[in-house]
DNA sequence: AAATTGATTGCATAATACGCAAATAAGAAC
DNA sequence: GTTCTTATTTGCGTATTATGCAATCAATTT
């Protein structure tokens, strides 16, 4: 086997790592990269290696939980084992946990279906959800992304994160709404009518959207924000009523609240919570 | 290093894979089991390695994200990689799709006809039937649904599912249950003893029915939960034969095996109050 | 039926992961 | 401020084992 000396190519080995694992993670990072199931042959060919390394590899993941194989056609797909380890490294997060405690009771005072958010990759991405008490059968689900024009939530993420992250993304929705001519009734699709919204969003405290994203579907959406006032977790409600909209409606005031009371305010206090004692 | 000639110990190695990718993976396992960052020696001994392997791993794994160090301290944590993972593995992995797989197996070795059911608008409607060996022609199929308190499935959902979108329709069964007269032999139809009942069913984690809904047929029935405790699918077990209900069977032990396998355990913290709890 | 594609498994060997122990760093005690 | 204690990190030599190759097995197509 060759060690690298140099590890300018992407995916080098760990300083004081071992090599046989990094490659094995890398494989796992590929295997997270398909939309589905996918090929023994596939995975080889995108990790760049010989399939009977990365069978090998495969199944010591699928004795740990992490994958699993499908049928008898061979193909393998992430398994129960990485969704546990999600849902783990979720609730370090605890914003999201002091958050989830609270928004059944949201949901509840308010008569819409509720929702967490938090950025991963893929966008803002669904990581709690409760369901209203008319139940909304929507297509919304664990793990559902959103985009950043077209949604409430991704519009809370466009006005509150750092542009690095979000300008290929943004780019992209933005030529696209562009060629296929859609066009919004409160912004345009041009940097300086962008820059306008994501003001008024910060100022206001609320993002909407009015049926656009999901056709008949309302839902507005506010910032949970940590000590230096970047935005962790996105908090939405949703559902079929106008009145959501409306600038005194007690469910709007009772998520501004929600929001607030779970943000750490800029100027940073001396009795901040400090994080969870371990174990 | 030495080779396991048996396996028989915990965490054995995977036929065909790779030790030190088994014993790292049992590592990532033992990281995620925290409720928050650990320290290397807290890691080391709970996976009964010596603290520079272990080291050696978490720099690996530190490396391709799936872990963090923080501060200088040295604490170690999961990394936004494991969540990122675990959205993945969540968004593709649908309940039915997975435990339908599985099902030809379970009704195999149990000997008994299997199914799934989900819930929707009617009530729990059956979605995927697998026939036993023994051909029991009964009424079921797909499609059909379930009453909520004269069937195992039915008692499922009743336990698992929120009081607001049952209310009405356990309403209905009791007084109708009251004006027919009909009573049960573990059920009287009052709340309390619907709440005694489903208590039980949680904690057991079965439901049963003796043919009462369907004259002679036995059925047996089990939750499969997703991360936030809530039921996405029965499985349920039918036959003629009462040894379905002894609390040893092989069969319940398989049914009770099946669902714990499909379903995603929540975490510790994000477990929510089953029943009205105030703060 | 033949052929093609893809998954799985022996095998020999060289590469490397392991254990040990030294070194470094961080806290605690005084 | 200095010493003591505890915990994390890193060399190093060797035996273990991960690897590439190629054969085998299974499934699907021509």
């Amino acid at each position: 086997m060759r060690a690298k000396e140099t590890d300018d190519e992407s995916g080098g080995t760990a300083p004081g790592g071992i090599q046989a694992l990094d490659a094995a993670l890398s494989v796992l990072r590929v295997l997270r990269s398909f939309d589905g199931p996918a090929t023994l042959s596939d995975i080889a060919r995108e990790a760049g290696m010989p399939p009977s390394k990365v069978h090998r590899y495969l199944a010591s993941f699928i004795h740990a939980g992490l994958a699993v194989q499908k049928e008898r056609s061979g193909r393998y797909d992430l398994g129960r084992e990485a969704a546990e380890l999600g849902v783990a490294a979720i609730s370090r997060n605890n914003f999201v946990v002091r958050a989830s405690d609270e928004l059944e009771e949201l949901a509840g005072v308010t008569g819409q279906a509720a929702l967490l958010a938090v950025w991963s990759h893929n966008g803002p991405t669904v990581v709690r959800l409760e369901r209203g008490p008319h139940l909304t059968t929507t297509s919304i689900g664990l793990g559902s992304t959103f985009p950043l024009l077209d949604s409430a939530t991704g519009r809370v993420f466009l006005s509150y994160l750092p542009s690095p992250q979000l300008a290929v993304r943004l780019q992209n929705e933005l030529e696209r709404a562009a060629s296929v001519g859609v066009s919004w009734p409160d912004l345009n699709p041009n940097p300086a009518s962008v820059e306008a919204l994501t003001t008024k969003i910060r100022r206001e405290r609320i993002a909407y959207v009015d049926g656009r994203y999901i056709p008949g579907l309302i839902a507005i959406s506010s910032a949970i924000t940590n000590w230096q006032g970047e935005i962790e977790v996105a908090v939405t409600l949703f559902g079929t009523h106008r009145e959501l909209l409306q600038p005194d409606s007690p469910a709007r005031t009772a998520l501004i609240d929600f929001a607030s009371r779970h943000s750490i305010a800029p100027p940073a206090q001396l009795g901040k919570p400090r994080d969870a004692r371990a174990r």
